[in-house]
DNA sequence: TGTGTTTCAGGAAACGGTTACAGGATCAGT
DNA sequence: ACTGATCCTGTAACCGTTTCCTGAAACACA
């Protein structure tokens, strides 16, 4: 019988439980069940197996631990990218409330592709993670549809523990939790609050088809349009992406090509609206003297611009997603389906038409 | 002979390597070798052991093949938190660097308490991560010094591959990759720059003794005065955390209670200079009109307020921190020490004092 | 002292893979 | 037809735990 070193790659030895055995003079039966709590042993075996796992500096594999039965739970979650501040703080939530629930938290990043995110997924199976929370819309365009199948075999694999935040359902036939926060409403919130001060030309910055997030906040513009009855206008619809350096770009474009030709903005996000406000500094236009201006999010910008934002809690998303998971695993049943709403914070980036 | 079903806990029956075997009539060993890459089969065999996989939807167990063997890598990053954007770059470059060297990332976070940073290094140490990247600084009070002990004991068991993120070395016994930053340096480049404008009472925001990365540009900051030959004046150093909070609270306070009594502003990072900002802004005092503030990191907050900052690759660092551990690992001896640089990006928040 | 109960500890199977070793076919060369 | 070499596949040991089942010692009680 040859016994193979248990070199772990890592250039490490490291102890086993039978070497602790071996060193205290029981059997590793009786090491195991001293490691895991309360067992009746006598106080004396107790002491020399502490002394030896002391000494060897014992530390057990999770692995060997988790193929026997009792594995060490853990939670993953698939996203974007970290360094976006929602996702940051989805994450945290994640992180916490996973923690909390005495789990392990193991993270991966897509950068929004598609092809990464699958193979995230399947990592994530192997790993056996109870759960896996995909977060961060996915644009739903053909290719995504084509992709489809594969996904959703594989996703369905690991049942309903999947958890969608703030994404669409991948398909009728795929069981999944899904935790989604308000964007219409916000965004009707957020529009409605301009309008209301007078503004009837809103620009509406960032939309962009097919990506969910964008589609929920533009529908809930246009549903604050209609409500108080001011013409929807197509061109005040600017696309692109929900990032500083876009708002930037849409609005220097917007004020080179075009008159001033709106009072208010309504921007898709918070990075969106920072990037708007320094386009119009530049312009010579402040807010919100000249321009009002709506942001979404709450996240940090909107402290330094004091901005008038939409409010969710981006770290309650991931913990709610958590707890679900957990939840719906010992209870079962249909996947809940829970829609997580928001609020107007007012600051000073919305000032009165007719006080302009 | 009983076999224990295979209940992973969440519900989910796996099928496993035996049941793919069974049903494509060959024997474990040829599913194992097929499944892991290019192994002689015949066709035949390959192609019914693939359909019994298809079938099966078989995903390997991770943690059999890690007991095994052929181990699945990974990397562990613990950090105090992932919303802070320091943070949550850093995370984002161990990420990516990560899935780079084909391995998985677990992340983990502590809020800062020693007390779960142990448990959480214990956790990893379980799990057999390669490595782990321990990030954010940590108070250097005698609380620390006196749980140092275990600390030492617990991280030098996994020796060298113990990486430190801009945070002090844990002790002379305990070898450790170190990645930092030069705080020092970027903290000299920034007042230097304030000084060189003609400022000459220059506010240092955010100083906290005890804490390595605020000690490190405090430093800086000395230093800088002392070459240009400034009188440093302590009751220009105001402590606080470096948070948005924070800075406003600091600059809402001096201005509150003392006078007006400095030209310029050196913020230990752009968290704090926003909320100076913004109190100054409420005292009606504009940057850079009236107050001249540089900060430190280059994030986010700094493009909103057009910020003159120092700039950081912060993503770097968490690359670097991962390449080094990997490297470090196959080529043994001392472990690294490196200082990444940084450098001034220059906004419009300056203004030479003559021209104020 | 005999017997029934605890109390504590050990032996061994099982978890789900990987891989060294061995062996049966198949095939080419003589 | 015999011998080797080549290909492919199966058997079984092993990774490091947990836990069921069994058994010896110690104890209580009649």
């Amino acid at each position: 019988m040859v016994r193979r070193v248990s070199d772990t790659g890592d250039g490490q030895r490291r102890s086993t439980i039978r070497e602790v055995a071996d060193r205290a003079g029981v059997s590793i039966a009786t090491v195991s069940r001293i490691m895991s709590g309360d067992y009746p042993a006598s106080p004396a075996t107790r002491k020399r197996v502490m002394r030896a796992v002391e000494e060897l500096d014992y530390v057990a594999n999770a692995h060997a631990r988790a193929l026997a039965g009792t594995s060490a739970k853990s939670i993953a979650i698939v996203l974007n990218s970290v360094v976006s501040p929602h996702y940051a703080h989805v994450a945290q939530g994640v992180e916490a409330q996973t923690a909390a629930e005495g789990r392990l938290c193991l993270i991966g990043t897509t950068g929004g592709d598609p092809e990464r995110e699958l193979a995230m997924v399947k990592f994530m199976r192997e790993q056996h993670t109870e759960a896996v929370i995909l977060v961060g819309n996915v644009v739903a365009d053909e290719k995504y549809h084509r992709r489809m199948g594969r996904y959703a075999h594989a996703l369905a694999a690991v049942g309903s523990r999947l958890v969608l935040c703030g994404r669409p359902p991948l398909g009728p036939d795929v069981p999944a939790v899904v935790v989604e926060y308000d964007n219409a409403g916000g965004a009707f919130a957020a529009t409605s609050h301009l309008l209301s001060a007078g503004h009837e030309r809103v620009l509406c910055l960032g939309s962009r088809p097919g990506y969910t997030t964008a589609d929920g906040r533009v529908a809930g513009y246009r549903q604050a349009l209609a409500a108080h009855r001011v013409p929807h206008d197509p061109a005040l619809e600017v696309e692109g992406k929900m990032e500083w350096h876009e708002g930037y770009r849409m609005m220097k474009e917007r004020l080179a090509t075009g008159a001033h030709d709106f009072t208010a903005v309504f921007a898709l996000n918070d990075l969106v609206a920072g990037g708007a406000v320094r386009a119009l500094a530049e312009a010579g236009l402040r807010v919100p003297d000249d321009v009002s201006i709506v942001g979404f999010d709450d996240l940090q910008p909107s402290l330094d611009l004091d901005l008038t934002t939409v409010h969710m809690s981006h770290e309650e998303i991931g913990r709610t997603a958590v707890r679900l998971a957990l939840e719906h695993g010992v209870r079962g049943g249909t996947p809940p389906h829970v829609v997580l709403g928001t609020h107007l914070v007012i600051r000073s980036s919305v000032r009165p038409r007719s006080a302009s």
